[in-house]
DNA sequence: AAACAAACAGTCAAGCCTGACTTTTTCTGC
DNA sequence: GCAGAAAAAGTCAGGCTTGACTGTTTGTTT
């Protein structure tokens, strides 16, 4: 019942952004009743912070066991890179963009996304130093890594608008040149 | 009368965001009627388009002035970063981050944005190459500029949420030093 | 000077979203 | 088997936004 509100609500931010997901939408689309849904999730911002938090918490999963499926080797990084980008061009991720612009206008919003992004920030950086199997006691090593994070949030984004999947993957190409130099010798 | 519009429909964007963006309030705030307004703007959609391509081309003015006043030496690419992240903090990046999130669910308004986006981002590139100093002849260097812009478009995003100046700075540090080796010599 | 066109100002009704209220159903405990 | 509580379903009113309509002013041309 959670579960069926949860992923109907991730559906409607996706397709028709936060404006554009009603409360009542939801809850047609998730086959449940308007009082069950109000019985569950009392508000709007209620709802569709637990839907972030749920399918982040599902896409934290997933992102574990696509960076652990990922064989060790010459291209590895560039894999680690292109698992990153799949995340960023992903559901949850749009997802969770309108839930950032949402709440950058909204206080009420904004103090439960919060925590929830530092979070999964950290937990987000954490998998990617294992993955990239970086030293982050080598002084620059840790900044690297927090560029490739904003790096494919900004590609991310810039997906949204315009999808050049070619693009991406030239940069990438590049970008991972540029890590492995880096991340194998001292800073 | 225009420029009064556009100004305070910024300024709304930034505040509210663009569902809280309405054309009454804008109206309001600018001290133009509502009638007066209709007739420069028929709908919201065509204020807001032309909101962000106002703000964009005084932003883009901005940006090649502070370009043009970096002095050349040892710290010059450190210091067009800074313009870079300082542009993606600015409002003009904020007006312009609703309008993305908002096109993408919205057709009438992506097929308004979309070629704005891609004049602009092309124009950015341009810039940004000239004031770097890369040779894009060289291999791989388009794609590190690219790489950059996409960082910083990161970097603006992320300062929505929270805004944290010194991970920004180090970051940036950082990054500076990679550009500066690379582009110096052949990628 | 007068008339016409364009810009401007104010009002308003239709449509929609949110969240509260009331009724029905289901499940549990006695 | 029954009673009570919890969950679910449906309905509804209040509030807000949008854009259309009507009246007024200003400027220009003849």
């Amino acid at each position: 019942m959670r579960a069926r509100l949860l992923e109907a609500t991730v559906d409607c931010l996706v397709e028709r952004g936060f404006a554009g997901t009603t409360t009542t939408l939801v809850s047609e689309r998730a086959g449940v009743s308007r009082g069950a849904q109000l019985h569950h999730f009392p508000t709007k911002n209620d709802l569709v912070v637990a839907a972030v938090e749920h399918v982040t918490m599902v896409r934290a999963d997933e992102l574990r066991a696509a960076v652990a499926g990922v064989p060790s080797g010459e291209r590895r990084t560039r894999q680690v890179l292109q698992v990153l980008a799949d995340h960023v061009t992903s559901p949850a991720f749009t997802a969770a963009l309108e839930l950032w612009v949402a709440a950058r206008t909204d206080p009420t919003l904004l103090a439960a996304v919060a925590p929830l992004e530092k979070r999964v920030g950290r937990e987000t950086h954490r998998l990617t130093v294992e993955a990239l199997g970086a030293d982050e006691e080598v002084p620059g090593i840790r900044e690297l890594v927090q560029a490739t994070l904003d790096l494919v949030r900004g590609l991310g984004l810039a997906d949204t608008v315009t999808d050049d999947r070619r693009r991406r993957a030239r940069i990438l190409d590049r970008w991972a040149e540029v890590l492995d130099e880096r991340l194998g010798v001292a800073g």
